[in-house]
DNA sequence: GCCGTCTATGGAAGCGCTTCCACAATTTCG
DNA sequence: CGAAATTGTGGAAGCGCTTCCATAGACGGC
């Protein structure tokens, strides 16, 4: 029997499950369903496939079962503008990681989907449109790509990390409590005494960066202060820099600075560095993220923790139970909480 | 005609080649035809072709496509072992970047595959065998994976980042001149009149960890310095701190390190500060990399700069193009010479 | 001992697409 | 002006798989 140690038995290419099937000495239909977890298959016939794969080296050509079964296992990961700062983020390579570690039990492979800025978020939707992946996870979506609505529209099982701008009813997300994280953040500052707080906020386009200023608002006005000094910086840590240099300016008298973001936190302590300011003791600072950079900076920050790999996590869970449920599920939203970790800078 | 308005003529499902043939009133062969670049086609079925594609919302099912075709128009990016370090290194978001920037061109996917330390390299190879992408680019791989012979018997179009340990003249890959690049950087240190030079090594099973240290074996042979200052991190600035501190203890009287990655020297600069010694008047450091971090420390780090960006780009380039070629290409490195950047540190 | 039930099995029908091939219509050229 | 080449077209085969359906046994229960 030569032909079972020859992996090849239909001449050229790999085995199929005809070679599979007629090594066993079964029908096709037989080997597909011993090779597809087994239901309605003898001990017998089922041994005979597992030996014949074996030996054939078989593996099942994706793209043919993906044809009939409608299925592709894979999601994507769309990051609707990968410029240099979301890869350059923690909070990006926190989420590759959380969705990497659910993937990796279930056997489903991750397409990265990378919209250029631009107009080429047709492209992603036309990619998406004919079912190339069963599901679609979105990060770090801005106001007006309407993703969501689109998304929504094309009826593919979709996950938004962070609440969307539009449709956001129509899709299901994830996020954390901005409001809450920045209020909580801000009442730090009022607690221990500052009275002149400003904020660097972030992007406002996004809603993440919008929720945080809500956040500081609602706390300032608690606490009936005062909510002029607002600067917006792009979550990097240049434009921490710039937006701390045009505060101070402004308000020189600064007793507390939140900021939206730890790496924009970053960029500000080298400005109040420059500028003579210590920190806290002339002026206390608070950060956004935890994600490894506050521990890092002079002094450590006081900053509000993301779960970004957890939210990753359940994002990704979420779809998956999307792409698995049959019927149009609703859709639905997970608030994660964010906690306060106090270190040096407040 | 009331179907040319309604997207979906067969029932449900979305429109087919089928739908599109009808619709134009051509055969399924011409459609097809037309909507592949169109050869062999009249202007009069081409146009035909055309509006009925737009007026139904067609999308070719890529299942049914790849089936025949046998390409999948996505490449894979192989990432061996995922580790916290992995993402948050700025190496790989280098890579991306530029893996990213290819590809955007052609309409070709990235599929990230990421076996998760352990014995899923196995999973990772059945993945590739099966011909799920037309490609693969495997970045930041290690000694015992043996994945380059693998991948070379499986016969899938591969680059490596990198040089692989073994199977390096089976496979094709692109290297900076790492050998050269640290000894550049070491005879800097030299130059300067440097004596008792040490160094902090990567994980010595990664080649280019193994030939940094090698380049500064040799410029310290030529140098007619002795070599026992070796210490060996992972390229995590925690492992430059503890190198460090053990270099610095086993030789107080250091005035010259060389370390293998920027983030490693991070650590050890912050060392040298706790120690008291005074950068680079009492030591003088370089790092390697400059993917960014080499600008933060303080002070700025002399460095070996690794255009990482350019390297997964012509690696991506020449990957595409050992898919499109029809016989077997013979295996083909680019190596490209590092840069050394002159900042504070030394 | 016969009938209904249940379990395995294989035949066959597709999934949606590309492409080979044959053929008709047109053009080119000796 | 007829033969040869060229061009456009559709029929049909088939890529490798799953799954419906009919059927053949095995098995109790009356």
């Amino acid at each position: 029997m030569a032909w079972v140690t020859t992996p090849r038995t239909t001449g050229s290419g790999s085995p199929t499950l005809d070679d599979v099937a007629r090594v066993a000495g079964v029908s096709r239909a037989t080997a597909s369903r011993a090779i597809n977890g087994g239901q309605r298959v003898s001990a017998r016939a089922q041994s005979a496939v597992d030996t014949a794969v074996r030996s054939l080296g078989y593996v099942p050509n994706p793209a043919a079962r993906s044809l009939v079964t409608r299925r592709t296992d894979s999601i994507a990961v769309v990051v609707p503008e990968p410029d240099d700062r979301v890869f350059s983020d923690p909070f990006f390579a926190g989420t590759l990681r959380g969705v990497t570690r659910v993937l990796a039990d279930r056997d489903i492979q991750l397409v990265l989907l990378l919209a250029r800025p631009g107009a080429s978020t047709a492209r992603t939707l036309r990619y998406l449109t004919n079912r190339h992946v069963d599901g679609a996870l979105v990060v770090s979506h801005h106001r007006d790509d309407r993703l969501a609505e689109h998304l929504a529209d094309l009826g593919l099982p979709c996950v938004f990390g962070g609440r969307p701008w539009t449709g956001h009813d129509r899709v299901a997300y994830v996020d954390v409590d901005n409001t809450a994280g920045e209020r909580e953040a801000t009442e730090v500052l009022v607690a221990r005494g500052c009275t002149r707080i400003g904020t660097i906020a972030g992007p406002a386009d996004m809603t993440a960066a919008a929720d945080r200023l809500a956040g500081w608002r609602q706390a300032m006005a608690q606490a009936g202060l005062p909510t002029g000094a607002v600067e917006h910086g792009d979550f990097t840590e240049a434009s921490g820099e710039a937006a701390a240099r045009a505060l101070m300016e402004r308000h020189p008298d600064l007793d507390g600075l939140v900021v939206a973001s730890d790496l924009m936190a970053a960029g500000a302590l080298r400005v109040l560095a420059e500028l003579g300011r210590r920190v806290p003791e002339d002026i206390a600072v608070v950060g956004y993220d935890d994600l490894g950079v506050a521990e890092r900076t002079t002094p450590q920050l006081t900053t509000v923790r993301q779960p970004v790999e957890e939210m990753a996590e359940r994002a990704t869970r979420l779809l998956l139970e999307r792409v698995d449920a049959v019927g149009a599920s609703r859709p639905m939203r997970v608030i994660i909480p964010p906690t306060l970790v106090r270190r040096a800078s407040a």
